[in-house]
DNA sequence: CCTTAATTTAGAATTATTCTAAACTGCTTG
DNA sequence: CAAGCAGTTTAGAATAATTCTAAATTAAGG
């Protein structure tokens, strides 16, 4: 059971790469499982980095950035940067918000139908918004 | 009249700094003025570095960011990170919102009148709410 | 004036991220 | 299957914003 259910989740990523048109290497089927397996995360290059070294996947620094940046080119991934030390890398590519809690550092997702923003003003020039992002950050 | 309202503009500055608690030395007037003097704005360290080199301020890059943290420290500025390549801040601490233009890296604001956010999930475990930022990023 | 703590500064250090150029590998073609 | 090649990975160097260090300067108070 758990070594299909692995399986499985291999396929579906595999799938994923080349539904996006990216070749799946083993460094990028490994670090795609690791972000996509499970829930929704949010998380640093470092973070990933070391998750990786963690279970075995010989992977490089450098790899791990443009995998992220890939993903995040194809639509896998959305890039926010909060704190300026770092960007986090959110596997959550719908519509949503985020508190943020400043002493850890962690992001956490509001589903958008718990924040309703209302009268957004139009862009200036009519020019196109590409995002809206509200963060709510937390002293905890 | 000029000269006039420059005299005025330092020594209104010379106010804020000594209400902040902050040693009104040459190089903190001069950078304070230069945020200060006319409407809000939003700068990076290096921007206002130049600036103040431009007009023959003779202050350092160290410097620069000591004192925008100081008075950031003391509630004169904001520092806002949007793009991780560098941070920003904000001469308006007063509650209100962005546009960020993609391609320029320019911040412009939104009175906090003209978004309107409503039923705010309340933090997890009570948390307090530090601050809530809304940017609205657009593609121009 | 003197004294002292706060501030400034040059330059080194730090750190996240990007770049470079060479080695490697997934995929297509013959 | 055997190239061939574009795409990918990688070690290590480079970059760039920011912070740190430790010594020199200066504002404030008596
Ligand atoms: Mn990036
Ligand atoms: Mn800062
Ligand atoms: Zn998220
Ligand atoms: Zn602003």
């Amino acid at each position: 059971m758990r070594q299909k259910k692995s399986a499985l989740a291999s396929v579906t990523v595999l799938e994923r790469l080349r539904a996006a048109g990216l070749r799946p290497t083993r460094q990028r089927l490994a670090l795609a499982k690791l972000l996509f397996a499970r829930g929704h995360r949010h998380v640093s290059a470092e973070q990933l980095f070391n998750e990786a070294r963690g279970q075995r996947v010989d992977v490089s620094l450098a790899t791990v950035y443009n995998a992220l940046h890939d993903f995040t080119g194809k639509g896998l991934l959305r890039e926010i940067s909060i704190d300026s030390s770092s960007s986090y890398f959110d596997t959550n590519t719908g519509n949503h918000h985020h508190f943020y809690f400043e002493r850890t550092g962690r992001l956490e997702d509001i589903a958008s139908d718990q924040v309703s923003i209302s009268a957004l003003p139009s862009a200036p020039g009519g020019a196109e918004i590409s995002r809206v992002d509200v963060i709510i950050r937390v002293k905890a």
